[in-house]
DNA sequence: GATATTTGTTAAGCGAGCTTAATTATATAC
DNA sequence: GTATATAATTAAGCTCGCTTAACAAATATC
């Protein structure tokens, strides 16, 4: 089997296992916190991009202005969002996280940690090292690829 | 820094990059097929364990019987899944992708495994080797942990 | 300065998917 | 054989998130 064959194949099993797992958990922090898909992109989204506007929302989740608005509005009842007037476009609001946003989406982050860590665990430190350099390799060349 | 938190920063980046591309690709592919959330879980499930029943799809979309069934209705209507009865329990239906079902799946697949293929090609055959090792053993590791 | 465009919000309405409850048919328990 | 439990379906009703359309306010354009 060539090379080229053989790494498609460990990685469409490797992103089974991956996204299964990951579904999973997402699937379950939602339901924890009781948000729904859409909430929880728009607060990762600003989570990683602060100070953006309604439209950037709308516009990376692939919905009209109007249902961003309304997205963000149930966010901000909850105390997950702020809004701002753009100091320098006052039609604009500028998005971001409450401290209770960050908290949350942190949780997010720190449940998938844990379970990255204990992969970690399971291997010597010979076969980590390894790992980190493949996957060092792999992600440069995924991200090189992924526009 | 030691090798476990560099592992876990590195398997961080990998996820994140690999999410994304995979999250664009696949809300891409229900847009293209006009096929729901719900749907396209209920087609990838019957794709990967035929013949299961309609609680059985229930229980794993973690939804009641009747919303299991409503879903698989309308994916009948629409030719990709089809309903037979169970011979050793009647009351049961046995379910399975139609041939149209099984192409529309394998075609996600396709995609998603030319992507990959790409990933494959920008790396020498000596860096292939390295992470096809290093995630035939990450990929073990998941599995292991995964339960 | 008048006109057009952009940003965000609100209102009204629609469809998808979920729930519970009722129904039918089959299988299991006693 | 009767009673109970299980598998699937259907009906009715609810919530959510989406859309379009109308609108207000600020900015760009000429």
């Amino acid at each position: 089997m060539s090379p080229e064959k053989q790494l498609t194949d460990v990685l469409r099993d490797w992103s089974e296992v991956f996204m299964r797992r990951s579904m999973t958990d997402f699937k379950r922090f939602m339901t924890e916190t009781g948000l729904s898909f859409p909430q929880m992109s728009v607060l990762m989204r600003l989570f990683h991009s602060h100070h953006c506007s309604v439209s950037d929302v709308g516009t990376q989740l692939g919905v009209s202005n109007a249902a961003a608005s309304q997205l963000v509005h149930g966010l901000v009842q909850m105390g997950y969002v702020e809004r701002e007037e753009d100091p320098h476009d006052r039609r604009a609001k500028r998005l971001s996280l409450t401290p209770a946003g960050r908290v949350l989406i942190e949780q997010g982050i720190d449940a998938r940690s844990r379970w990255l860590e204990g992969l970690a665990e399971a291997l010597t430190p010979e076969q980590q090292q390894m790992i980190i350099t493949a996957l060092t390799l792999l992600t440069k060349a995924a991200r090189a690829t992924g526009r």
